[in-house]
DNA sequence: TGTACATCAGTGAACGCGCGTTCACTGATGTAC
DNA sequence: TGTACATCAGTGAACGCGCGTTCACTGATGTAC
């Protein structure tokens, strides 16, 4: 009885997590995202194992499950949360600069050789687009960074509303993708070179 | 000595395959080249196996490479076939069509709910763009069909060159990739639209 | 301050499974003479 | 026309391997008293 009664209120007490320990474990989480984010935009989502996510981060496969339901629900929000920070990259890009100079800005940084070249720090929808279509858990949180985006570059267009600003998004999105097709580097060139003039010539 | 002479003659004289023969085994070769076009467009290149295109292609998974390579080798046919077909039709209503309602045409099919909705027939550009970006022995094929696409809707934009067209295959190749990703069909339903009025309204 | 116990992030072996590929073979369809 | 042989598309068992997931466990870090 008596030792009964200890260990309940041993298990009464020590229910709630330290601080110290809930933020270990907050970290690792982080870092598992962080490495996933980068090679699931790197090599695809189905070319990436659960054991590579983890031995890149340091850790052996076994320990993933501690942290995330499953591969897929890894899937799911490593996507909204990568597409949450483009979001709010926008959104601040667009407020800290005038309407037209944070457009500008936007348009430059997507539609340079530099995101071209890298995928794997770039905007997901260029790197996983198709991908996260056939994942119905992921869907729901890129719709959402999607809608941020769209109404970052809604707010710092120059002249033209939503409908500008939803058209612009297309001509960006598909820009990169094509440029990271062509295995002509003159071509891509070209690709984002026409995107660009598109997008910032006024008329 | 009599029995090697003769081997030696049938050898020769049967070196050349029948053309009955021959007829059979490309059809079976395009009926895999056919369903393996459907099957990576809907479920993705890496989640589809060798098993599966032979199993719906009525065959069993071992005789695949009598046909061809490696799973590699199918991927890179694969993409630069329906890449090549795309052009080819693109051209072919180029072609037939006078100038204005030709592109007109391209952009409505392009920008459809009935494109979006079944990307296993429709453009690998939306459905496979990042995955070919990142095989090396697909990409080829898949920038030549690229360079046709371009072509076709250059000969038929009214008003602007090759990069009016070269923005506008951006566009709308990003739109359709956009409109897959959203999980609410009014969002899908606005980023078409906006893509087709953008395309579609002189200025 | 020291001892007993609780927690829980992370370990590593094991699971069933499907992958891409190989290979000895079968059998229908041919040719040679 | 008949017989012997050649071809080769397709079969199906088997290969090594990596996948996603489970689970008994360890050990560092805590709390209780």
């Amino acid at each position: 009885m008596t030792t009964v009664m200890k260990t309940s209120t041993h298990n009464k007490n020590a229910r709630h997590a330290s601080e110290a320990r809930r933020s270990r474990g907050a970290e690792t989480r982080a870092r598992i995202l962080a490495v996933a984010a980068r090679l699931f935009r790197k090599d695809g989502i189905d070319a990436v194992g659960v054991d590579a996510v983890m031995r890149e981060a340091g850790l052996t496969h076994g320990g993933f499950y501690t942290h995330f339901a499953s591969k897929e629900a890894l899937v799911a929000e490593v996507a909204a949360l990568v597409m949450r920070r483009s979001g709010e990259r926008w959104q601040a890009i667009a407020r800290e600069n005038e309407a037209g100079a944070g457009y500008r800005k936007l348009v430059l940084d997507y539609l340079g050789m530099s995101h071209v070249a890298a995928p794997d720090h770039g905007c997901p929808l260029t790197a996983l687009g198709p991908e996260i279509a056939r994942r119905p858990a992921a869907r729901a949180g890129v719709t959402e960074g999607m809608r941020a985006m769209l109404d970052a570059l809604e707010r710092c267009i120059p002249a033209g509303g939503a409908e500008e600003a939803t058209s612009a998004l297309c001509t960006m999105v598909g820009a990169v993708v094509l440029a990271r097709i062509s295995d002509d580097p003159t071509l891509s060139e070209t690709i984002l070179s026409a995107a660009r003039t598109k997008l910032l010539t006024p008329g």
